[in-house]
DNA sequence: GTGTTATTGCGAATCGTTCGCAATAAGCCT
DNA sequence: AGGCTTATTGCGAACGATTCGCAATAACAC
């Protein structure tokens, strides 16, 4: 049994519930409802260690909890994009939308065309880019996006001695 | 009537035709054939001022060429792609893609979201981020796209004095 | 609790793009 | 010029991703 003396947490610290608890405030200061499908999108794409299309984020969710529906994962994503919780990208023209929780505001893709592998690169480039624009071409960039592709260190021909 | 020493210039020059040619050509390189759809949509990609939909240059073309198919038209604009002829390029995750004629190898696309002005901006910034990757990072970037979204310097808020 | 109304779930609808296949026609060879 | 080979077309149907309409449901504020 616990002991008496122990600081005042109530419960045990619940990581994804605190996610939760983000989320409901988020969409509770725009009027929105904290939902069941959206919690677990949202747990599915906290979950997940690589992007998503809205058919992986689809099944996830309804692994986790049967009966969610595909439409109602497709209205939470673009709800969250619009509240900035969620970032959709487009890593190829071919494939479908990708998504993503938003962390940093700006950032590069690099996308591994052998391995398949995504990587983040947050770098300043992108803050050279957005002053550069500005000064010299008077053009105000509200939203900068780097894609680039290639092949990444791992899989590029192995450098001769 | 032509003066009988001017240079052995046989026709006169059409800069249409000659489009057509380095088409040909191209596609003979390659085993493939110079067709009448291709033809169009060629001269359509050429002829536009924006960036096109596939949707829009089969508009263009059949009005150019009543008859032509709107499948013929996909199936050329990929072909073109991978001819390196043109370019695809999604300006954003909910529209259709779009289509360009392949001139500068790398380039921004600065997208002004009050006009809806597409500007190209060809910098040596890609260049940058080409050879800052691989010295850096060791990923040998093979395409590179720089998509920026803003206000144009017409469209930005005047300065105020 | 109770009422208001945002949200869901369902299927049908839409949009962009691709496919299968028989009919056609480019380009090569003589 | 004529014939042969086979790349390409045209057509409609099929597809995958995403959205819509609407009655039924359930969050949240009071």
């Amino acid at each position: 049994m616990p002991s008496a003396d122990s600081p005042p947490i109530p419960a045990p610290y619940d990581p994804a519930e605190a996610m939760d608890r983000i989320l409901g405030e988020t969409l509770r200061r725009h009027g929105r409802r904290l939902t069941g499908p959206r919690r677990t999108v949202w747990r599915t794409l906290y979950a997940a260690d690589e992007h998503l299309t809205a058919g992986q984020v689809t099944e996830r969710a309804q692994a986790a909890d049967p009966g969610t529906n595909r439409a109602s994962v497709y209205r939470a994503l673009s709800l969250f994009a619009e509240l900035g919780l969620v970032r959709e990208l487009r890593l190829g023209a071919d494939q479908p939308s990708r998504w993503e929780t938003a962390h940093a505001d700006d950032q590069f893709h690099l996308v591994c065309e052998e391995c398949g592998q995504v990587d983040h690169h947050a770098g300043r480039l992108v803050e050279q880019v957005r002053s550069h624009l500005e000064n010299r071409h008077g053009f105000k960039a509200q939203k900068v996006e780097l894609h680039v592709s290639g092949q990444c260190a791992r899989c590029s021909p192995p450098k001769p001695d």
